[in-house]
DNA sequence: CTTGACCCTCACGTCGCGTGAGGCTGGAGG
DNA sequence: CCTCCAGCCTCACGCGACGTGAGGGTCAAG
């Protein structure tokens, strides 16, 4: 008999086994007195009885439906307390919590799919908003190249709350910034003239608005960037022979007037 | 300009009601050093930069997500961590939530039923169970008349686990015992008697180990019920005439032989 | 007599703040 | 000038149900 009970109670031990919960536990309740053993053995030891074992079990049963301790205790020790009503209450708010977490899955898929493809559209809406210079592969290569960048991060997280509305908002802030671009090319504006400036302080509010923040030193790497990258430099001459390397010019005047010397100039 | 910001920074307050945060939030992102203001007043009042909006802005988005404060400082400081890695994650975890949750919902409906039903069988099952002398109505009128005492939470507690086998064995140990009694009193046993005080044991753990744990008053108490309802009369006289009265007497002398004394016994 | 498993009582840590207490600061009005 | 009041500050405890040691007795077996 290793553990037959000496007849008149078992140990923490013998009931945790019993009932699979922690030792820790049965001292929890005893403390808050919710479940106090009848029994003490002169050293000490807690020694629960039969009965006592009963409200374990019960404590056990109600605990496992998520219960709080104390609306178990009103259960147990009230014997007209509504139980139907406290279980009711119980699962309604279990409901409510299933609720929010599956809002909340639904936000994980959403930001998940946003820093995976970088762009919550299908390719038709691509097409429809981006028009036909579009190419639907830019985002997987922007995530292939930036993935692991905080900007990439940060990107995503705008994206994941952007629909075809807001897109669509982006692609015609750009479009109107591409032809006032091109226009004051044509009007023969000079960099550096307060124009040039104020175009390119335009230039990094839509691309902060529509992207990430964007700092003046990271924009002269960006008009670098648009003037040696073919796929850029061909979107921009697409629309102006020239308008590359004209927005590269302008963008350092500008870093200049601010005390930038745009061929040091860092992305981070 | 009421708040319009001083140009170089939002106090605690204007920033609380842009993003929707309490104050003592802002307060213990600062304390644990996850946003810390980038300014302070002389008179220490904290001064969030344009910056540093970035980054609680950050912090909220993924707060919503469901992330622990911990993971989005890996997030958010560690340019190269596995966004889209922790987000899954935490999807994961979400799943597992919602389906505890959902478990637990499914416990409760179950012991909701078996609180208001005493019994989670259809009619059917019912009558292919306990036999021709069943009255399906007789769990809700035991419930209008015992529902709001703990031995009815205790009973519907083990309800909520019983299925249709468990009844099945229920009913068959009741038919045996029902059978013992009605060859006792055949055979003459006398109240008092040692055999018919071993039947007395046998249905106080007959009763016990089916519906709630007994007392030997409280089987006194239900001895006499035994004899005075009708319903339960005509159980026990169906089997044999005399029955319920044979059982009430032999009830009464196994309590006396244990120092109670019948006449004043009470439940509780 | 020792070993090792079991028991005891403190008492702090968890997680993300809520909720005061007690006391400055800063701008508006008298 | 003073006062008022909203807003800011720093502690510091509280929550819920225990987990996790620390430090030390107890008990049956070898």
């Amino acid at each position: 008999m290793p553990d037959a009970a000496d007849a008149d109670g078992l140990t923490v031990g013998q009931v945790s086994t019993h009932l699979s919960v922690t030792v820790r536990a049965l001292h929890h309740w005893d403390e808050i007195g919710l479940a106090r053993p009848s029994l003490r053995t002169t050293a000490g030891y807690r020694l629960y009885t039969a009965a006592d074992l009963e409200r374990l079990h019960r404590i056990v049963v109600y605990r496992e439906l998520g219960l709080g301790l104390d609306r178990i205790r009103a259960v147990l020790d009230d014997p007209a307390a509504d139980v139907p009503g406290a279980l009711r209450a119980q699962r309604a708010q279990v409901a409510e919590r299933i609720d929010r977490l599956r809002q909340l899955s639904a936000g994980l898929d959403r930001m998940i799919d946003a820093h995976e493809r970088g762009l919550l559209l299908t390719v038709e809406q691509q097409a429809a908003i981006f028009g036909p210079g579009w190419n639907p592969d830019w985002p997987a290569q922007a995530r292939q190249r930036y993935g692991d960048t905080a900007q990439w991060s940060q990107y995503a997280e705008r994206s994941a709350t952007r629909g075809p509305q807001e897109w669509q908002a982006i692609s015609d802030a750009v479009a109107s910034l591409d032809r006032a671009l091109a226009d004051a090319m044509d009007a023969g504006v000079a960099p550096g003239s307060p124009e040039a400036n104020h175009l390119v302080e335009r230039h990094r509010d839509v691309f902060a608005s529509s992207y990430f923040p964007l700092s003046r030193q990271m924009q002269v790497c960006l008009g670098r960037r648009y003037e040696a990258d073919p796929a850029f430099a061909a979107h921009y001459d697409g629309i102006r022979p020239g308008l590359a390397r004209w927005l590269r010019r302008v963008i350092d005047a500008s870093a200049r007037a601010h005390g930038i010397d745009p061929d040091t100039a860092t992305w981070a």
